[in-house]
DNA sequence: GGTTGGTCGGGAAATTTTCCCGAATTGGAC
DNA sequence: GTCCAATTCGGGAAAATTTCCCGACCAACC
């Protein structure tokens, strides 16, 4: 952990859209003692960066194609118990929120956010506060009233991925291309995933997907 | 149309997250001749501000919450024949694609190109030209090698009732005894309605008739 | 050290998908 | 009236997928 000298905050940038990297650069170095000291793309560039940056906060988009940011949250956290990880989401489904607390998050804003949400979260994540924006806190509270979990809480990391990608459109061979996985996998999880939440259908499937904000349309 | 001074070149932003505005107006700014005259968060303030700004060129992702963003693509073009609308969406369909051109957009960039595309793509409108980022054009040539016109036009009633019934979550059984057909002949129609609109799953069908207004999620 | 739980895939039978086909019906067009 | 084209309905057969079952591996946990 040599993180870093006597001043500014370094930040590691994840995010799949370069466009949207490169504002949130913009937005977060006005601040003067910020500075994006690495971006990545991927789950695994993002590991990658993260070692050899060793940045004081990991600003990262989960929503990204291919193999989830969750799986780079958790890489992050196991290399290094202290690292400072801020989700920045679309989404902010509970099941979606408490996943990547789950992974080792330590805060969780989302895009719909005024831009200063983001920049006081970081400044709580620097001082080893937890952190997040006041919709997320909203969620979470409502989610707490009621017993009853998603239906997404029964299946695991992996069938959720293909759930997502399943209900996006992608082919069987297209998924298991995606996750390095064989077809045969794949179908044992899809056929895994129906079984689980008592869908019938893949069309079923879909509108589940929709409902619990894992896929848009 | 008092659109503006001898110099640079005035922009309308409409997007729902102020974040992703943010960004994209300190990208856009630091272009120098570019000007960020107004944001938006919906499609009655983007009106509103066109109104207000008349500015050279629009930059509006479409995909916002409530009224769609084709609402307001559609009002500012009533209006003035000659604004200069560049979508810039996450969607790549060809779907939403030909709508937002439909509705009477000038361009249409994805949110996963490189910010050049951008920042080319609106010089290409303000020279009157119309722009898109190479993944769309893909898309769009693809679309246009099969002979579609609305994509349910090419679908009998029986195949479009099928369909409906297939994206709201019904099994073949269940449509067969629904329309008294057998099996065999809905299964027929399945895969009939697949290769006619060219989708290969039933999400992709989900989605198909989700988009042309024959199923509501 | 044993036990759970998630991940990854093989196997085999049941079912569906994928194309091919023909027949009956309808609605014009000539 | 006749012919043509499109639509509707379903059979058949090979290919593919679904549906279950299974074991192996690994990490976490008691």
């Amino acid at each position: 952990m040599t993180a870093s000298q006597t001043e500014g905050i370094s930040i590691l940038l994840v995010d799949d859209h370069p466009v949207v990297r490169q504002g949130y650069r913009r937005v977060l170095e006005h601040q003067g003692d910020f500075q994006v000291v690495a971006e990545a793309d991927n789950a695994a560039d993002a590991y990658r960066a993260f070692k050899a940056h060793a940045p004081h906060v990991v600003v990262m988009d989960i929503s990204m194609p291919g193999a989830s940011g969750l799986e780079a949250i958790r890489n992050i956290r196991a290399r290094s118990s202290d690292a400072r990880i801020l989700v920045f989401s679309m989404h902010c489904e509970a099941t979606q929120v408490k996943a990547a607390f789950n992974a080792g998050a330590n805060g969780y804003v989302t895009k719909g956010s005024d831009p200063s949400a983001l920049i006081r979260a970081i400044r709580s994540l620097v001082r080893g506060e937890q952190a997040m924006s006041d919709d997320i806190a909203r969620v979470l509270a409502l989610e707490s009233l009621s017993p009853s979990g998603s239906v997404l809480d029964q299946l695991g990391e992996r069938e959720i991925e293909i759930l997502r990608q399943l209900a996006a459109g992608a082919t069987t061979e297209q998924i298991a291309s995606n996750l390095n996985l064989s077809m045969k996998t794949v179908q044992n999880y899809h056929y895994l995933i129906k079984t689980k939440t008592g869908m019938r259908t893949d069309a079923q499937l879909v509108r589940l997907a929709v409902e619990c904000g894992l896929a848009s349309l």
